[in-house]
DNA sequence: AGGAAACATTTTATGTTTAAAATATCTACG
DNA sequence: CGTAGATATTTTAAACATAAAATGTTTCCT
C-alpha cells in the first residue's frame, strides 16, 4: 500500500472539502443515508426472503389495492418505465406470485392482482421490513420524525416543481 | 379508464396507508426526495453535458487528488463494485478524459489521474452541479441545512452500525 | 362506418449495477 | 527460496433500468 492510498472508510461526503458549498454536503448526506438504508434492505431481503427490492415494491403496491392495478398503474406509482414493470411480473406470475386477467370492457389492459401464495409471501415480508426501518431510525425521536417530515416536504415540492 | 385505474400522481410515499407506522413514511419521504433529486441531476448531466452521474462521481473522486488514486480507492470513495469502477474508467479513459498508468513498486495497480482535457471537462461541470443543487435545496434555510445534517448523521451513524 | 389518434403492453437494444470467478501480483512466513 | 494467503483488477453472469419501436385495442370525430 502506497502513498496514494488511504484506509479510512469513505463515503459520498468524501466527495467535498470543507470550503465545498454547504448545500452539498447537505446533499452529499442525503444521498449517503438513503443508499446505506437501501443497501442495508437489499441485503436483508436477499438474505431472508430470496428477493430484491423491485421484487418487493411491485407486491408492496399490489397489496394495497385487493381490486388489483393495470400494468400501467404499477408503472406509475412506482414510479418506474413500463418495460421495467413488465420483466418483474413476468418472474412474479412465473412464481405463482401474481396473476394478470384480462379487464373486462377494455381488452388492452391486464388487471394485477395477488395470488393467495403472493399476499401470504407478502405479508411475511412486509413486517420484517417494517421492523428493519424502525431499527434504521431508531436515533431519531418522535419530534425529529415530524421535523424532518417537513423538511422533506419542502424539498419534494421545491425539486417537483423544477423542470428539466 | 376504469375505477381500477387512478389519475394522481404517485410516488413513493403512495405505499402506505395513513395508518402505517411513521417509520415507514418518514423513510418514503427520504428516498423520495433523494430519488427526485439524483433523477433531475442525471438528467441535467445527460442534456447538457452528455453524461452520468457515475461518470461525474469518478471525476470528481479524481478532481480531489491530484496525485492520482488506484482503482481500489475510487471503489471505496464511490462506494460501489471494483467491476463497476473498471467499465466506467474504461469509457472515461477511451475519451481521454483519464489516465491510467503503472504504479511504481506495485504492478497490480494503476494509478487514475485526470488528463487536461479531463480537468477542464469536469471544472466546467462541477460549477453546474452545484448550482443545481443549490437551487433543488434552495427553500431550506441556513438554520435547517444544519438541523438536517445532524439528525442524517445519527442515521447515517445508526445504519453503519447495523451489520448485515 | 372509417380512419386518426390515444392508450396499454411487450419487445428490443442498450446501459448500469452487483456478486462471484478468474487472473495476476505482492508479502510474509517457515 | 517457495509457497500460502492477501491484494488489485478484470471478466462474466444476472438483475434491473430506460428509451424506442412494435403490436394490438379503444375512443373519438366526421
Amino acid at each position: 500500500m502506497d502513498s496514494i492510498s488511504v484506509q479510512e472508510p469513505f463515503d459520498h461526503e468524501s466527495r467535498v472539502e470543507q470550503s465545498d458549498h454547504q448545500a452539498i454536503r447537505l446533499w452529499l448526506r442525503l444521498l449517503t443515508c438513503t443508499n446505506l438504508i437501501e443497501r442495508h434492505l437489499r441485503n436483508r431481503l436477499r438474505a431472508e426472503f430470496d428477493t430484491t427490492l423491485p421484487r418487493f415494491d411491485l407486491m408492496a403496491q399490489l397489496a394495497r389495492e385487493p381490486e388489483g392495478l393495470t400494468m400501467g398503474d404499477l408503472s406509475q406509482r412506482m414510479m418506474v418505465s413500463g418495460g421495467n414493470v413488465s420483466g418483474i411480473a413476468s418472474q412474479l406470475q412465473a412464481e405463482g406470485l401474481i396473476s394478470r386477467e384480462p379487464v373486462s370492457g377494455n381488452r388492452r389492459a391486464f388487471c394485477v392482482t395477488l395470488t393467495a401464495l403472493g399476499e401470504k409471501r407478502f405479508a411475511e415480508m412486509a413486517s420484517a421490513h417494517e421492523a428493519w426501518i424502525v431499527n434504521c431510525l431508531a436515533e431519531v425521536s418522535g419530534a425529529e420524525h415530524e421535523h424532518m417530515m417537513s423538511m422533506l416536504k419542502l424539498i419534494k415540492v421545491t425539486v417537483s416543481g423544477i423542470e428539466d
